[in-house]
Parts: structure tokens; C-alpha cells; sequence
DNA sequence: GTAATATGCAACCATATGGTTGCGAATGGT
DNA sequence: ACCATTCGCAACCATATGGTTGCATATTAC
């Protein structure tokens, strides 16, 4: 079986633009408020923010990228919402990870005991 | 009470470093090889790795930015070792971004029913 | 049809990021 | 004392990132 000692390649090259698209303010306030206020067009996601609604795309685009919300397309607007199963993703990775310090922990304690 | 439809303004300033420092490869295997394989030292850790030791003591210098590794100086060596901690900070930020979504899933539930 | 609304697209800019190379300094081994 | 090891520092480079502005396009409202 796979050990718990190491992360796949394809996890660790999954994991590292889910982060990377959760590793900004303006992001992780647009997740947020997706998550609270259900499915929002740009407009009105941009209209309380500091930023842009040019800016609030991109931000959008690379949460996209990561598979953290989904578009769709109704009448002139763009409704995002938000892809919870990612944020599952993630929290799992960071699970796994937890996972190998409490085994290298167990490890260590069982080398003592000897 | 503070409500679960809001990550403070202080979170969300401390949890995107946190993510951003996750949120690349290189980074992301160093952390998983310390958590396998314990405090290891600059040389050790760039060893079997593609990158230069200059490139990973700059990706360690991000970890620790954000909290994730200690490093201590030991001899000529300077020893890096997990701050298993803060992956429980980022676990704990994930959770309460998750909790929004199930909050308004059960506001829209309720909602529905009436 | 015309005006207002919502978005797309492209150019552009400053700065951050990830990486390199070269060299010097500190520490340990013999 | 001498040499190898380990690391720090600084310059440099290419590209990515986050942001802007200006204008075109599509859709809804009247």
C-alpha cells in the first residue's frame, strides 16, 4: 500500500494552485462571501469591495482555474458560485500532511520507548 | 456573538500568507519531508531535490514567514523542523470558510420549507 | 429604437516571485 | 594549520501577479 510517508505527484501538483488560489485576501473575501451570500454576479460581488470589477474577474478566473467556484451565464449576467467539494479537497490534503508529522511522531516515540 | 457569515478581517490577513506559503510544489514537499522525515538541515533538504539550495533556503524563508518552520543553528548547520500548529491554523480557516456554505445551505433550506 | 446595465477584451504598468550565479564567511574534521 | 562543508549575501534575470484604464459588445428595460 501507498505510505503515509509522502504525497503523491499528482497530489502535490493538484494541491499546490488550490492553495496558491487561497493565498490572497481579496480571494479568500470573495470565497467568503459566495459561501454566506450564494451565487452573485461580478457587479455585485465587486460593488463592496475595494477592488475593481476588472480585478474581481481575475480573481474569479483564478479561483476558476482551481476548480474553487464555477460559472454560468444568465441573460447579460455571470453568476459564480462557489465549488465546496474543493475546499474539501484541500482540507484533505491538509490532513494528509497533519497525518505525516503524527506519524513521524508515533515513529519517534516508539524509538524512544525501545 | 460574531457570526459564522464572516471571517475577521484579521484572519483573512493571516490566512492568506498561510495558504499563498502552501500554494507551491517546492514548498509543498518540503513541508511533507519534514513531517516524514524530521528537522533537517538546508543542505539535507535540497539534496534530493531539483532545485538549488539557494532556491529552497528562499522557499524556506517563505515557510517561516508564514509560520510554518523553525529553523534553529546548529553548528555550521541550520536545522528546519515543522510548526504543526499553524497546518491546524489552516485546517481551523478552511473549516469556518466550509461552515459558511453549510450555514446558508441551511438558511436556504429553511427558507424552502416554508 | 434607445438608453442603461453587465460583461469581455486588450494594453499597459509596477512589483513580486522563483530561479540562477558568484563569492565570502563561519564552522567542523583531520 | 588546512581543507571541506555549510551557509549567507547580493546581483541579476525572466516571468507571473495584481492592478489599472479605455473601449467594444451583449442584454435588459423603457
Amino acid at each position: 500500500m501507498s505510505p503515509a510517508s509522502a504525497l503523491a505527484v499528482a497530489q502535490v501538483r493538484d494541491a499546490a494552485p488550490l492553495f496558491a488560489a487561497l493565498g490572497d485576501e481579496t480571494r479568500i473575501r470573495l470565497i467568503t462571501r459566495l459561501g454566506s451570500g450564494g451565487p452573485q454576479s461580478i457587479t455585485h460581488l465587486s460593488a463592496k469591495s475595494p477592488s475593481s470589477r476588472q480585478a474581481i474577474t481575475k480573481h474569479l478566473d483564478v479561483l476558476a482555474r482551481a476548480g474553487l467556484v464555477r460559472d454560468e451565464r444568465r441573460g447579460r449576467e455571470r453568476i459564480w458560485s462557489l465549488e465546496e467539494k474543493r475546499l474539501e479537497d484541500a482540507r484533505a490534503y491538509l490532513d494528509r500532511i497533519s497525518r505525516l508529522w503524527d506519524d513521524a511522531l508515533g515513529r519517534l516515540k516508539k524509538s524512544v520507548e525501545k
